[in-house]
DNA sequence: GCATTTTGCTCAATCGATTGTGCAAGTAGT
DNA sequence: ACTACTTGCACAATCGATTGAGCAAAATGC
């Protein structure tokens, strides 16, 4: 049955059913009847594949063919479902066009991105999607050297096409919407605060924007020390809102659930004043409808940003633009 | 500089370097000290080969190879921490060995399981590892076969090693723990519900036993309706809790954090009586500890299991066994 | 100055599958 | 019975990198 010493080959097979590799290799490829082979040719060496517990070895098959169907792409971190769920989907949707979807996650380390995307590249990939990458632009001009399509998602460069939500609007509608209850739950009417995120991070600064503008369209002005876009992570949150008291009506602007995470277990360790603190968050989660507080999450369109994504896929000439998606808004 | 029609290989750079292939190959893949290259010459040609954006065809250089240095992981979901922490730091500890990782996520379906990791096999991979698997031993055999080592994580089979949770001892604290709060608290001493996941799934039965060994220890019997294994989805849970109406002090066993968010919109929508309800869940995540009468979590230790995962990795004969890593109680 | 060793490289086979080309045997047409 | 297809396969080149073997030139030893 299984001599497991070395793993079989066409040769072994075509040994076996007494006939050639090239046989054998146009059987197991499916191009058997384009090739004239017999069906009662066929159908032996598939019983002896069977028998033998051949596979085939995809190295040398990509080698020799001219297409590998290989779509790579990077993500920064599985602890948040806003990547989950894109790493699931590509996936997902990659499977459905007959491609083979590689993902890897590079724990927002610019050197492990472009180390990750260099073999990636290796692999053969047919294009390349930096999700959320630190630095996308060292990886398309990689890409380009190398021949490779890019694509950025959730973050964009200037290198390649980019899709990416609409976060300033998305940020508008959550501000006002923070705003709105902060007046009708607290008679509070703000100006709000903005915790977490990177200024430096394109996101973080297109949904400052939005947040700045909501303030400016009611005739608010916010103070400087409001902003604290401390860096993502949750202790990085809860270290910059550590030794905020509030003494009287608050409301919190929270950029992504990990910094999510640290106002949290800021407003859970508050002596008193919770009941009068009112947030929202850029990035849903399910279990922020429970939290006390919680006015409403933005969630991002992800399904939509892969299908636009995918469009792009093996399109050779594109602009190097990048496309918004809109974001919906979660009341609570 | 970039004739990005095709890629460049080691004879294109040869021929610029006016030098052999071999010669090229050697000084790319670091062994051209081995083969008395001189210094001068394998300068020449990494100069060459950064110019033209040369990368390594990994299909062909892991054709000629013996070693692959590939491990494969498949997983069955990104929604929740546990999955997500397993899959992040499968990553950087397969990097840290220098593997290459290749997970893939198979979002629970038997068939898309077996189809993803004939496709990992095709890649060559070293060892396969199927992480909480719906059907281990399906893979198991086929790796046997194929002559690829097979491991499981988180779910057991029989035909390979197994690195699992003490789901058993985990289950039990958990449940003193939710009896015991529910005595403190609520002046109640159960019996507890048990809320989420399939008892033919390996893990449920064992956590299953440890919610009724804790009862019975307590002299407790718990009623066959209390057990509500409705299934790994947030609406299976709520749907088997919706139409329940507690009228008294009650405490539920929460078996995964998905099935956490089905017990908590129950909660979340009951009219009165949510002050006298306390629950605990097995599985963590950050936000739980917010969550009004959670009461703890069982936390999976990740790095361990990973730990043990990687020394049976590439050891050619391991007992067929089931090592049990115990779990942490996070008491809030 | 001649034999020996070292240096610095090249040659060619090889990994496993794919694919254009070719060719014998069988079938059909007249 | 003779030509013309068709059927059913085999041959051999090829993809790009690796690697054992081999060989000329330079360096060293005596």
């Amino acid at each position: 049955m299984d001599n497991d010493k070395k793993k079989k080959t066409i040769y072994d097979l075509a040994v076996l059913a007494e006939a050639s590799p090239s046989a054998v290799s146009s059987v197991l490829n499916g191009t058997w009847e384009k090739r004239r082979i017999s069906k009662k040719l066929a159908e032996k060496v598939l019983k002896i594949a069977e028998e033998q517990g051949y596979h085939l070895n995809t190295q040398a098959s990509l080698l020799r063919r001219d297409k590998s169907n290989i779509v790579g792409m990077i993500v920064p971190k599985y602890d948040n479902r806003y990547f989950g769920e894109i790493a699931e989907q590509f996936e997902a949707m990659a499977r459905a066009k007959g491609m083979f979807p590689v993902v890897t996650c590079t724990q927002r380390d610019p050197d492990l991105e472009f180390e990750a995307a260099k073999e990636l590249v290796g692999y053969q990939v047919e294009c390349l999607i930096s999700t959320g990458a630190t630095d996308p632009d060292r990886i398309s001009a990689f890409c380009k050297a190398a021949g490779v399509q890019a694509l950025n998602l959730d973050l964009p460069g200037k290198d390649a096409p980019s899709v990416i939500s609409d976060n300033y609007t998305g940020a508008k509608d959550l501000t006002n919407l923070i705003i709105r209850r902060c007046q009708s739950d607290l008679g509070w009417s703000g100006p709000l605060r903005f915790v977490g995120g990177r200024l430096s991070d394109h996101n973080t600064a297109a949904r400052l924007e939005g947040f700045m503008d909501a303030h400016k369209e009611r005739g608010l002005t916010v103070p400087s020390e409001n902003i604290q876009a401390s860096g993502y992570s949750a202790n990085a949150a809860w270290n910059s809102l550590k030794d905020f008291y509030p003494d009287g009506p608050t409301g919190i602007f929270v950029n992504s659930t990990i910094s999510l995470e640290g106002v949290v277990r800021w407003h859970s360790q508050l002596a008193e004043g919770t009941d009068s603190i009112r947030f929202g968050c850029f990035d849903r989660d399910p279990f922020g409808k429970f939290l006390p507080g919680n006015v409403g999450m933005v969630e991002q369109d992800v399904s939509k940003m892969l299908d636009v994504l995918f469009q792009m896929v093996g399109q050779p000439k594109l602009e190097q633009d990048v496309t918004l998606i809109p974001c919906k808004l979660e009341e609570f």
